[in-house]
DNA sequence: GAGATAATTGGCAACGTTACCACAGGCAGC
DNA sequence: GCTGCCTGTGGTAACGTTGCCAATTATCTC
């Protein structure tokens, strides 16, 4: 009797049982080549002694590990929320476990982050990069051999394939609707940080182009950081020259700062401002008066991030075969958005038979 | 040259750089004792070749894991997203990295998680319970050597310490809130399957006793379980025999839900009906009315479940001491909620400097 | 400059598994 | 009765690390 407090092994099971520790090995695996006999023998010593293989074992001698890692850049986020839920479900059926883990969008803890993960020998990773272009990131993933497959924002520079939502051409298509309801002041809602965001410099570009298009000013304002500094933000817009008309929300926090603002300063949606944001939220459609938004397919996104991950680990076992077909040639797989008309941008109930 | 494609080891580093195995390893683990030639050169050959430690073989040899599992029913649900990312926030604090499996609360899932988690030596694991008691879980639970904590739910039977909100306390007290009004006719709305989850039946028991006190008539509505069962329901109730005068909505969606439902309904809150409901959310304050709300301490229980976790890890290594004081003597530590008045229980804007 | 001490370094046996190989019987076919 | 082939079984060498121990060399101390 040595250690009683620790993990029952294979020998010990053997000893138990009275077999060589092969058999036993036999047995876990699947038990194929034992005789009814001694397997049961063996499994009720295995009951008995509560063990469980180690994995750390099995992965050493070369055992698959079974595991992909996950790096984004906040749990706590519905949006990422909702991307881990549905890849997990992807991988678990494929009989896959996920270590998830959090960058914080900071280049530094995402690469620490990666490499964590290479070390502890998962077999792809599903990643959220902080920024679309980091020399090192994109150093140390040509460098790896594992499928890697990025979503919500490509990484540039490299190899990797991603799933993206057509961000420029949803929030295009929601500025030219505002436009559409002759609106002529439009100002686009954004704020600090998003100046380097791969996803809201996209939906600027939209927005700007769509404001161009109809030879109207575009105005961006990135000071919309929390409740208060957006009403300050929005009053100031109200009471300077050229008051806006409409306002186009960057993402979700922001059109509903935005409009618990318009709410406090008495300002009538739509009639008044017409409002549209990025990215749909469960109450978008109770609130009074209803947000029209550019809903992303965020189910969808971390679903085929795991499935395009899955694909290139399969792929890559079975020989050397190109990535999947279900990628662009610049390798990003892009997911339509939608716009979802409410009333908020001006609409009337059933107007869009919406 | 054999394989090109694998990752190099600590043997090929040794190689490359005309040194023993144990110096490679020094120099991994801090460079403790190598010279500084020495050291700059493994350390050349390190980067060169991309070299990263096998962390299976350390494991095995060993070493900490400094990996805890964690299981929850369901990460995107933005209660349990709160909790995951508030436990990575600490762990990682600590240097531990997290596993996440989603249960779906189904006991076969959990149980099979559980044991997957173990298998990978994780050194504790942090779970929300499918179910308070489930002999299974309990037996696995205590032939387990590795420390667990249950949080939001506690497991009935067992030596785990878990941190659980007041339930009972906080619904009793929104009951009573709403019964302070003057109303008598409160209807308790829940969803199928609120029958046999925990918070949901202390919270039911909490409305129960806060009616009894009062002697009134509790009634409890389980068929809330979307957004046209909820209005159905509710119009049910509204044109028979005692319609409520108040509801009390047992969780986050139902309120949502309900909410809805009298908007569509066209019932006036809180002037024709009162609503409160348990748990906060994002938009309560600005929907119309404000929605007055229990609330949990959210991110608080995920960091004091992963504290409570490290606490065991850490006592348990150091000798055998007793679990940490900061839970009670039947092993939970209870977090307060708070009613959180706005004005839909009938309370005016800062009635109750609220 | 001899002896002693300290600083570097390499060898090697584990850690718990798996997989290849070998071996013992049993049972065909000829 | 010999060969050949199954079915069970055990022995043992890896897998990539670490840490002990021993060996080598450098640096003191008087």
């Amino acid at each position: 009797m040595k250690r009683t407090t620790q993990h029952a092994t294979l020998f010990d099971v053997a000893r138990e049982a009275r077999v060589g520790t092969s058999t036993v090995s036999r047995v876990i695996n699947g038990g194929a080549r034992v005789s009814p006999d001694t397997l049961e023998r063996v499994r009720a010593v295995i009951r008995k002694l509560g063990y469980h293989p180690n994995k750390a074992a099995q992965i050493l001698k070369g055992e698959r590990t079974k595991t992909i890692g996950l790096v984004v850049p906040n749990v706590a986020n519905p949006f990422f929320a909702i991307c881990v839920e549905a890849a997990q479900e992807i991988l678990r059926s494929h009989g896959f476990l996920l270590i998830v883990t959090c960058s914080n969008d900071d280049p530094r803890i995402e690469l620490e982050d990666f490499n964590t993960l290479v070390q502890r020998q998962v077999e792809g990773i599903l990643l959220v990069p902080a920024a679309t272009s980091n020399k090192e990131l994109v150093q140390v993933l040509s460098r790896t051999s594992i499928p890697v497959v990025s979503f919500d924002r490509p990484i540039h520079d490299s190899s990797v394939p991603s799933v993206v939502s057509t961000n420029y051409k949803g929030s295009k298509e929601a500025t030219r609707h505002l436009i559409s309801h002759g609106c002529k002041q439009i100002v686009c809602l954004a704020m600090k940080g998003d100046e380097s965001l791969y996803t809201s410099k996209e939906r600027i570009r939209g927005y700007r182009i769509a404001m161009q298009e109809a030879h109207l000013m575009p105005k961006i304002d990135f000071s919309c950081t929390s409740q208060e500094s957006t009403e300050l933000a929005l009053n100031a817009h109200l009471y300077g020259a050229n008051p806006p008309d409409a306002i186009f929300a960057i993402r979700n926090l922001v059109t509903i700062y935005a409009f618990e603002a318009l709410h406090k300063l008495q300002v009538r949606v739509p009639e008044k401002i017409a409002l549209v944001g990025f990215d749909d939220f469960q109450l978008a459609s109770i609130l009074e008066p209803p947000i029209t938004v550019v809903k992303q397919e965020i189910e969808l996104m971390g679903k085929m991030a795991a499935e395009l991950l899955f694909d290139r680990l399969t792929l890559k076992r079975q020989s050397a075969a190109r990535a999947t077909d279900k990628v662009d040639n610049s390798g990003v797989l892009w997911l339509e958005t939608e716009l979802i008309i409410r009333n908020s941008c001006g609409c009337h109930k059933g107007e869009h038979k919406n």
